[in-house]
DNA sequence: AGCTGAATGTCGAGG
DNA sequence: CCTCGACGTTCAGCT
């Protein structure tokens, strides 16, 4: 990893075109080939970027970043006050737990948690136009399609939609209603579900991960 | 802006849980109060990050970082072995020319280029769930709602397909058909437009461009 | 290699 | 403040 602090103006031309004018900016050039302009604001993400793989051309104040598809970041440097030079390693990589996969295998493993006496049949059923992530029995013996979201949007109650026009086609499985389970639901998907006949239930994660039998786990 | 190179382990408590095991990363204070935490891969992306407004503190070995909403970012530092710091002042900022408004505004001036004989009525057709990019008239004289897309997706489809429901109550303009133009299609967004009798017309944005006549530009 | 869906997405506009 | 849609999205997973 290499750090340069520098007077520069940046070019890109790609996709879009893009200026910076000249001002004091960190050119951050990872060991994955990738380069990143910061200015001292904006959180992580930086001004410009060229991800890899690239080819970094250096000249003296100017540096030509190009990838493949013919896109061009240009720097040129007017000034540079700090370069510097570390050796890293690769990194182990991060560990992540509570995104939607994690919450799916939860209710998979505790349907009851969306609604008494619920049953799972499959998980990720499939169907022609993508899987249902868990296909379920009621305590009635309806089958219920459930979509599992982190949070819900309009989008989800459109998936579930279409799953669920297509399963009732199937007279095994129909009638076939729909539950859309998220952590969070934003106003308008609530509305539109509601117009559909969908089912909203909230999930509490933290309860969930409780329910879920520690025992069973081997770590 | 502070530049921080150590050995570290890093964890994160907030809309979900990771944690990043010991190895030498990249530590980016920002001036803004923002801090990240990088490796010498994934382009510019950091491994983990909090936006401000949080507040960081010091003590000796370990840096915790809070924001508002609870969400915290510990980093235990076992080795430091770089940590400099420069002044960057605020940046001039971007300026960028984009591609994606442009394609509907040339689509407006060439709506002949989607069908012969397509003559534009209204661009932004406001309607109660959102404007239509383009209203038109065909060469029958029909009423034609034109979606405009870089990329044609599912929900690119379901949108037209919600305005011409709701265009088609309208005794004025039914019976309205719809056309999604856009330069590249997702197979799926294909079928489904097809099964719902929406036509998809790809877009070249540089013949389009090409059309537009360069004698009424003043640049 | 191409396509699809998720994301601590981020970002900006609009109510 | 929240909601919604676009993005040079990036990214991982799967066919």
């Amino acid at each position: 990893m290499r750090l340069v602090i520098a007077r520069c103006r940046v070019d890109y031309r790609g996709r879009l075109t893009a200026h910076l004018p000249s001002a004091t900016r960190l050119i951050l050039l990872k060991a994955d080939g990738s380069v990143s302009i910061h200015a001292d604001d904006r959180a992580y993400k930086p001004l410009n970027w060229m991800s890899p793989p690239c080819t970094i051309e250096e000249a003296p104040g100017v540096w030509r970043v190009c990838n493949p598809a013919g896109e061009q970041l240009v720097i040129e440097l007017e000034e540079i006050l700090h370069d510097s030079r570390h050796e890293l390693g690769t990194d182990p990589g991060l560990t992540k737990d509570g995104v939607e996969a994690h919450l799916q295998e939860l209710l998979a493993d505790n349907p009851h948690a969306l609604e008494d006496g619920l049953r799972l049949l499959q998980r990720e059923y499939p169907t022609a136009i993508g899987p249902v992530d868990l296909l379920c029995r009621d305590a009635m013996g309806r089958t219920v399609a459930v979509e599992v979201k982190r949070v819900a949007e309009l989008d989800g109650v459109e998936q579930l939609s279409r799953y669920l026009e297509l399963l009732n086609r199937d007279p095994l499985l129909a009638p076939v209603r729909g539950i859309l389970a998220a952590r969070q639901f934003r106003p308008q998907a609530r509305v539109l579900a509601l117009d559909r006949g969908i089912t909203c239930v909230a999930v509490d994660y933290e309860a969930l991960r409780g329910l879920d039998d520690p025992s069973s786990r081997l770590f």
